[in-house]
DNA sequence: CTGCGGTCGACTGTCGACAATACCGCGGTG
DNA sequence: CACCGCGGTATTGTCGACAGTCGACCGCAG
């Protein structure tokens, strides 16, 4: 192990990383506010950390901010979900292109690594979590620090929709599985190669087929 | 006047805010450290908001915080400027899209107003301010409020190169003038005309046409 | 019973203070 | 002369406290 001397505490950061997880566990329900003190009395810090953490949630879209300065968590709607679809469109084909170009040796290692953990996964929830996950990997091997930003806000929308719409998206995700892995694995393998156009329309397609397969779902 | 009461203040809100016109108006060089301490004196204010304003710029990449907690101004190479001008290229025309179909008149107050400005801008930083503020216009017409948080995220950086660059910037605005206000022009009337799929060509042939000159460009 | 004013509690926004830490320059030493 | 230890300084991360404000609740008058 090469030592790496750990930089001075943020309580901020993890405060901010330990929200998010938990109102995508359901912990906080949609329109649940989160009250500053509330959250430092259980996490056993001042209010302080709490706000900067929420601060940075909003920025990302994880939580809002009423017009009294409350943090709400938002509640999606379909219109929601289309509308974040439509953004992921618009960036994950050309987080795919970048990557295939960039080919960063160490993101392979991670996508490859997500790849197993989806044919080993058994739950739903775990399906969801993995599916996310390499989406990321993607936007992380593209390089782009910028589009990286962008993708923060679009990936905690996509943690709260499916924190929201459990059970709708366990039932495709379960149906779907396959599909989505075998797409996974091409896009893989394309941005493996070294074929940004062909990676840039795996991803685009992959993204498209969730669109369509999505209005026939009922949603809550 | 209809007594629009006004909501309570939100220092950090203002703070982030003219945080940024300073960093565009190069105040703050890139690279310049943005002490805490330091900004609270000069603002008259306590460290507080301060940070909250510095993080919330962050996550918008406006400032960076180094492996201290040091916020610092980043500063962007050419490199940079292509990678923005993709991510632009990726979500302008969805925004130009879903504009169009959506229709909002409001919105289209606004951005006649900014071409009306446009014609009338003298100098080159007017225009510059003004060409970023249409393309803010159009991001707003989508209706997207996802889509407005990744804009965020862009425009910041469009702001900050600018702030650098400006010379180069100065020189090419003046060039690129009628250009670019007959490129917004056909923008808003097919906009407004509510042809997405139009709209959507322009837009992106509006931002690829300036991948096409930039490289030509001799970077600082 | 209903509408109103007053009071209480809770929460946000802001402030000043403290500990911890890293940087900078200085003096001492080999 | 080069190198090392050391104190001073500046800055960050965190905390507790206070004022202002808002909603909820209760009692009272009509």
């Amino acid at each position: 192990m090469p030592l790496t001397p750990l930089r001075r505490v943020n309580l901020a950061h993890d405060i901010s990383a330990q929200l998010s997880q938990a109102i995508v566990a359901g912990d906080f329900p949609a329109g649940a506010v989160l009250s500053e003190p509330m959250l430092a009395k259980r996490l056993g810090v001042s209010r302080a950390p709490v706000r900067e953490a929420l601060i940075e949630l909003e920025t990302r879209g994880m939580v809002e901010f009423d017009e009294r300065g409350r943090s709400r968590v938002p509640s999606l709607t379909h219109d929601d979900l289309v509308d974040i679809l439509g953004i992921r469109i618009a960036l994950e084909p050309l987080a795919a292109s970048l990557a295939a170009r960039r080919a960063d040796p160490l993101a392979f290692i991670d996508l490859e690594r997500n790849l197993d953990a989806m044919h080993a996964a058994r739950t739903p929830t775990e399906l969801a979590r993995l599916d996310t996950a390499f989406h990321s990997g993607i936007v992380r091997a593209s390089g782009s620090r910028r589009l990286h930003l962008c993708w923060n806000v679009v990936e905690h929308q996509v943690d709260l929709w499916l924190a929201q719409m459990q059970s709708r998206v366990d039932a495709l995700c379960h149906q779907l599985r396959d599909t989505t892995v075998a797409a996974h694995a091409a896009m893989f393998e394309t941005i493996r190669s070294g074929d940004p156009l062909r990676a840039e329309d795996l991803a685009r397609k992959h993204l498209t087929d969730w669109l369509d397969v999505l209005p026939g779902a009922p949603v809550v």
